[in-house]
DNA sequence: TACAGCTGTATCGCCAAGCAATACATTTAG
DNA sequence: CTAAATGTATTGCTTGGCGATACAGCTGTA
């Protein structure tokens, strides 16, 4: 009998189907107060945390008690909101080294700095997006090219169209469609049928070749790593920049490079 | 009135102390799941988990089936066991970029790598260990080498030592104390008293230098980074290895360039 | 081929853990 | 000086989480 009492009740019982009798709500709430720092951009108080987890303060408040005295939430220095705590960067490791893929990607993809002063990258794919997971810097890079967890559209990058390439078709274009596509650059490539042309491109070549369409003056080529069964667990990546590069010299002198990485990784699944 | 009924009521609530008002079990549980993962060297069953969580399976089947909802959680490639999520990547994204010390340090490392070619890394302070940041690699490196997140003892590390130096005497002491000084090479300095001997030359010098003391054949400078009450935040660290370098010519190579990028960040704390 | 011991999955009734509401002392913003 | 934030603390109600238990499907082994 629903209770006109509690105003809350009503409104949607913080996602998940109703009748999941194994779903612990207290445990994805927590989830979703560590989550509400995704769209953060410094410190968050305590209404801000309720607000982006779609709770009620006093559950923001338990769980944000909870969360510190387990280091997942920190105090800000300043003593104004929360941060992040630093055991999350516990789980990061164990993520990526437990994870087979980079295991064996590892290896591979630091031998590759030696024949190469580009950067290099190798993140996994998760549908409509690839998450950096290893990264090796060149020269002058920004502060977001450095950071491990960042995740980039898969619609419109180098990572994420070569992974995309290895798909169905089917599966590629639900996944563009699904996807919004964002006009990150005066390049970008936001047309449905035009990318399904370059996917097929890039499965000919056996690589995909990105230009301006993520990062204006950036060149990147992509080469999916995949399973036995042929599905795509990631990519390797290599960026330049289009003021040191044609970007016939920069897919001739890299994409063999990383081809040979690829096939070097995919031998292991 | 205790229930005979139930034999795990009797045992440890899992962790803190009981009249918490605000702690909410089972999101801490969900952390414990996640946490399981911290010394395992593949993927784990649910009885696994359920044992190095110290819950029931009951409850690790729900808060993993919860886990596993939101990404945090995955089935592993062969479907036996599981493994961390990639959702859990985005809060290491979150963790680093929100957070200020990172902030300011990325550009400064990354200027740094133009004048060195040996492995540079940013830490983050954490009482007892130090713990990985931000890495660039130099040509060849190991595979723990390469992720972040990793973490290391303060007591035996460049980083760690130089964190160290930075604290009071008697707080550097306790820290020292408290953790168990495991000897991780032949060299390895495990007599607190030693150990405090050389925090107080590290702050005498202005940065730490340790060989051989936690990876054989390799020499590294430390210099931690300073809010402006004086106290530890992090630290840079350049490794290099002994068979490419004589301890003197790489301490006087290396740590004047990370005095001077240290001095750099911590100007904005 | 049966069996023992694993997996992961599913169900259920009980009750205390988690809940929302509320109050409040401080600090910040206007 | 007020108004609206901040974080903190308490309480009584009830439903969400609990542990126990059962089971189907593998795997290896005797």
């Amino acid at each position: 009998m629903p209770d006109p009492k509690r105003p809350h009740s009503s409104v949607a019982s913080n996602f998940q189907a109703d009748a999941d009798r194994l779903f612990v709500r207290s445990a994805a709430r927590a989830i979703h107060v560590l989550s509400a720092f995704h769209d953060a951009d410094g410190p968050l108080s305590l209404t801000d945390i309720a607000a982006k987890a779609e709770i009620d303060r006093s559950a923001a408040q338990r769980l944000v008690h909870t969360l510190m005295s387990l280091g997942h939430i920190r105090r800000s220095a300043d003593d104004r909101g929360y941060l992040p705590g630093l055991r999350l960067l516990d789980h990061t490791h164990d993520t990526l080294r437990l994870d087979p893929v980079v295991q064996v990607a590892t290896p591979v993809i630091l031998e590759m700095r030696k024949s190469l002063s580009e950067r290099i990258d190798f993140s996994l794919y998760d549908e409509t997006r690839v998450i950096y997971a290893l990264r090796m810097q060149s020269k002058r890079e920004t502060f977001y090219a450095t950071l491990v967890g960042h995740s980039v559209p898969t619609f419109c990058t180098a990572g994420g169209r070569a992974t995309l390439s290895a798909l169905p078709v089917a599966e590629a274009r639900e996944i563009i469609d699904r996807f919004p596509l964002h006009q990150y650059t005066s390049q970008t490539n936001i047309d449905p049928d035009s990318i399904m042309e370059r996917l097929e491109k890039a499965r000919r070549d056996g690589f995909a070749l990105v230009e301006n369409e993520f990062v204006m003056g950036e060149v990147a080529v992509g080469v999916p790593i995949l399973n036995r069964q042929g599905r795509p667990l990631g990519a390797i990546h290599i960026a330049g920049s289009l003021s040191e590069w044609s970007v016939e010299d920069f897919s001739r002198s890299t994409a063999p490079i990383a081809q040979e990485a690829a096939r070097a990784i995919n031998a292991s699944f």
